[in-house]
DNA sequence: ACGGCTGATACT
DNA sequence: TAGTATCAG
């Protein structure tokens, strides 16, 4: 799982910055009063007074640590104060963290290369500037070193005779002469720099290793907290890793850690190197024998990622014990604020730094009653995402739906109302990923352009057709279609839906192989219908089928078949004749109206294999930090704002949807990816 | 199955 | 690819 990398260069300058425990200093700047008082952050608070989740350092003096419960801290430390997480929508919500988060990158990533590597954790390139800085002081940096840097810890520094901060300063001045620590030296007087605007612009304090690597650079962050930094230099590595614990190093604290040390009896990395490289690989296989060669020996080439926002989104909750949820509903309802705060978060990730996501997945954890198999796990289950809370509601449902249905398996009975509670969901959560940027810059809407021009191939066509499907049929999301409403725990046997199948809806077992295909696009060569009709077959049979099977149904919106009205207006939008499913319009390049953002999006970044997306993501990466960051920050949703230039050449049709895009929650991009909509896990199976 | 919630990454 | 597993804090 790591994997081996050389390093590029031996004289990276490479910082690894780490916030102090930093919920509680989040919780202490909000309440200043608990400052100096030992404190921690708890989430739950009902039982046995919550699970401690950070820890201020006044109670871990106390022997307080993290994962306790509240209880159990206020016997070790009567006086600790326990600040509750905040709560919305009935679980923990961590935005307040993530925004403080937010503010700490945004003045981390001014001097170089910047990597979120948590909520609270940062890497830095400082290659670059430390390099600067050394050519533009070759008569030594004496000017430069303040009070604050001399606090620094160097590692391997013999503080014999006269006391530390002289010792460290000298270090500072003379480097034993070595080029790379004269670098070093520069990076440190950096992140000094850097950890005190830290401090006057947030209130918090952070600690930081500084070294040529990162694994180096994590590995020291955390040795002398709080608030203070740690240097690593060239000549100290060795004998800085010979002794440490070899599941102190970053990924070997889990069980490839346990598996070294059981099986191979290394207790310490300088227990690592006696092993060859390809003893290692022999072991462990390539990738991972080679790193683990090279960490033994401080040696990691891993980059520091320029990347300041979070490469997904998700939202989760447990249902530990009792609390599992053993109904339908029940797990409809807590989706449906799971999916509440996700959808407010990707909503705000468009705005703040306008990326959309592309899958949303969802995850169950579940144990089943009275079940030899109990051991099976749930299955993860994802689909294009669609924008708007409603129908990220719906479809994790949907998901949900599929993967419980796997679980269950086939052999399940249908007797209703028998074994009412065959599966208890311990765990819900649902994520966001693929998140791309909206494509912007001439570059791009230069290839849009050329892009469209060149490429009417058929198979784009069909991208088009199954988008208009897609995002029409579930358009439900402006009221019109349908949203289940279910009740009971049972689900009706899977023998049972392989007969209805054949029973004209679905194509025969012979025609299945063209079925997939054409569910997600109109097979244009014989003008074939349907896939919208499927689609909403496939839906109702579903809600009917769980509403048959359950104990009570529950039908809390308005009307649970299409309206006439609605189906108008899925007529319009999706271009499909609904009574015969056959395809009213036309989508050639010039008639196509509907979802434009998404063919805009498909051209540039899809539909290029290589080049354009090439293009725009070198882009970006070329932007430093904080062009990035001052770029996302001072997006201001204003329609009219959002780089003119740029929206100014888009086609019309596509200029309007970046503003409803951008406007209005409810309006949103109807992107489905050809191949990844919901639908697919309920059409009939290949072969059988 | 009370160590919760969130995130990254690599393998298949 | 989608789905799984591992790791971290």
């Amino acid at each position: 799982m790591p994997v081996a990398k050389p390093e590029s260069s031996d004289a990276r300058v490479i910082a690894h910055i780490d916030m102090d425990c930093f919920y509680v200093q989040v919780e202490q700047r909000k309440q200043p009063n608990l400052r100096g008082q030992p404190t921690a952050v708890v989430q739950y608070n009902s039982w046995k007074g919550g699970g401690l989740i950070a820890v201020g350092y006044e109670a871990r003096k106390f022997g307080v640590k993290r994962s306790m419960r509240g209880d159990e801290a206020k016997k070790i430390c009567p006086e600790i104060r326990l600040v509750q997480v905040p709560v919305a929508r009935g679980k923990a919500d961590l935005s307040v963290y993530r925004n403080a988060g937010s503010e700490v990158i945004s003045i981390l990533s001014g001097k170089g290369r910047c990597e979120r590597a948590s909520i609270d954790e940062v890497y830095l390139d400082l290659t670059e500037a430390a390099e600067t800085m050394l050519t533009e002081h070759p008569n030594g940096i004496l000017d430069l070193i303040n009070e604050e840097a001399i606090k620094s810890h160097v590692l391997g520094l013999h503080l014999d005779d006269h006391n530390a901060r002289d010792c460290v300063r000298e270090w500072f001045l003379m480097n034993n002469g070595d080029h790379r620590d004269k670098l070093l030296a520069c990076g440190a007087l950096i992140v000094t720099e850097l950890r005190l605007e830290v401090l006057k612009q947030t209130e918090f304090t952070c600690s930081a290793g500084i070294a040529h690597n990162k694994m180096l650079a994590k590995l020291t962050s955390g040795m002398h907290k709080p608030a203070q930094q740690t240097i690593v230099p060239f000549s100290s590595v060795k004998k800085f890793l010979e002794p440490l614990p070899i599941k102190k190093m970053k990924q070997l604290g889990g069980k490839l850690g346990t598996s070294l040390e059981t099986e191979l009896g290394v207790n310490t990395v300088g227990d690592l190197l006696q092993f060859s490289e390809e003893s290692l690989q022999e072991r462990y296989g390539r990738n991972t024998g080679t790193w683990l060669w090279n960490i033994a020996r401080g040696i990691c080439g891993e980059e520091v990622e320029g990347r300041l926002l979070p490469k997904s989104h998700g939202s989760g909750k447990t249902f530990p014990g009792r609390q599992a949820l053993k109904t339908l509903p029940s797990v409809q309802k807590w989706l449906n604020e799971l999916c509440e705060e996700l959808s407010e978060r990707l909503q705000s990730d468009l705005e703040q730094n306008k990326r959309i996501a592309h899958t949303l997945t969802l995850h169950a954890s579940a144990y089943k009653l009275n079940d030899s198999e109990s051991l099976k796990k749930f299955p993860s289950k994802s689909c294009a995402l669609r924008y708007g809370s409603t129908k990220i509601q719906e479809d994790s449902f949907s998901l949900f739906h599929a993967g419980l249905r796997e679980y269950i398996g086939v052999y399940n009975v249908k007797t209703k109302g028998s074994n009412q509670h065959e599966w208890a969901i311990t765990g819900l959560s649902v994520s966001a990923s693929k998140i791309v940027e909206i494509p912007s810059g001439t570059n791009s809407i230069t290839k849009y352009f050329h892009n469209k021009d060149q490429s009417g191939t058929a198979r784009k066509e069909s991208d088009y057709v199954f988008t208009n499907d897609a995002a029409s049929s579930s358009s439900s999301g402006h009221g019109s279609f349908k949203q289940l409403h279910l009740a009971g725990p049972e689900i009706a046997p899977c023998e049972d839906e392989a007969k209805t199948q054949q029973d004209g809806l679905y194509p025969r077992e012979n025609e299945t192989e063209v079925s997939k295909d054409s569910v997600f696009g109109t097979n244009f060569a014989d003008n074939q219908p349907l896939s919208f009709f499927q689609m909403k077959e496939q839906k109702e049979r579903l809600e009917e089928e769980i509403l048959s099977s359950s104990s009570l149904g529950v039908q809390s919106w308005v009307g649970s078949k299409p309206t006439q009205s609605n189906m108008e207006f899925v007529e319009e939008v999706s271009g499909l004749d609904m009574k015969s499913g056959k395809q009213k319009r036309k989508f050639d390049s010039e008639k196509r109206t509907t979802p434009s953002i998404l063919r805009f999006f498909h051209s540039n970044v899809e539909a290029s294999s290589s080049s354009d997306v090439q293009a725009t993501t070198d882009e970006c990466k070329c932007d430093s930090g904080e062009d990035v960051l001052r770029r996302s920050n001072s997006w201001n949703y204003k329609s009219d704002e959002i780089d003119p230039v740029v929206l100014n050449e888009l086609p019309p049709e596509i200029q309007a949807e970046v503003r409803a895009l951008l406007l209005q929650p409810q309006n949103q991009a109807k992107t489905v990816k050809r191949g990844s909509s919901i639908v697919h896990y309920f059409l009939p199976k290949k072969n059988s």
